[in-house]
DNA sequence: GTGATTGCAAATCTTTTGCACTAAA
DNA sequence: TTTAGTGCAAAAGATTTGCAATCAC
């Protein structure tokens, strides 16, 4: 795909959302919607898209993590305290979280199988089933 | 149960795994293991400790989690960026998470059940499975 | 005594916020 | 124009750390 087009996807899927397509939203989700799915966390996104040439803050990488967050376009997963990944895989999955090195890898919703869920509590209901598969070394 | 002789069990559960009894980890042991589960962030410990006339520093509440937790008698849980709780239930079992208020609750093991796992990539083991399930208002 | 533990205050790190400036519609 | 979006620097939290004082053994 050429980068014309890949810059009107962009464009598009920032409106089909909602948000304006700024300089600074269409460098970030160029970024983050190359057609891979990856984790990311702030820092890193913000280092990515400052090699890339595209200057942004890092106070506006957060704002549009969450913008893009509360748009369906990212989910974000908290595993260690203090910092936040963001998941450009929003369909159903779960993570394998490497204890050694911190990592995150995504599992197919279809790898894991869970058969009974509990009732939740009078007046709410399931939103979503997080299942982190916790790994160390052999 | 007298006030004695759970001091003296406080004492014992922390010989037991290689921690020196210190007047401020019976203090936070004996607030934490009181034969009831509860899930508890380093702030709430520490404003209990103080309550109950036992002045214990902040960063030792820290440091005490996360002795306890390597020592196995805590679990850490990272749901929300920016604060880490602590689970006095050691044992298998999975969470409620209340996306209104943060809030958590505890899941018997036997109110879910996973059928299916991945394997995990050469040279790892699964160490644990941690299902969270959230749930928001209906 | 001696090595482990603690407290304090400062440092660190991630994330959020207020507000003047800039850009998209 | 008009309103949304951005950048900066400062603030806000949570957690960690260095080091001298204190405590358990």
């Amino acid at each position: 795909m050429n980068n014309e087009k890949r810059y009107t996807q962009v464009i598009e899927k920032l409106r089909a959302v909602g948000l304006r397509p700024t300089r600074q939203r269409i460098a970030l989700a160029g970024l983050l919607f190359d057609g891979t799915d990856k984790h990311v966390c702030a820092e890193d996104l913000h280092r990515d898209v400052i090699n890339a040439d595209s200057p942004v803050s890092l106070a506006t990488v957060y704002n549009t993590l969450h913008q893009f967050t509360d748009a369906g376009l990212l989910r974000e997963i908290v595993i260690s305290a203090g910092r936040s990944y963001f998941d450009t895989n929003v369909s159903d999955h779960h993570h394998f979280y490497f204890e050694t090195d911190g990592g995150l890898e995504d599992i197919n919703s279809d790898e894991v199988v869970v058969t009974q869920l509990p009732t939740p509590p009078k007046g709410q209901k399931i939103s979503r089933v997080d299942v982190v598969v916790r790994v160390s070394e052999d």
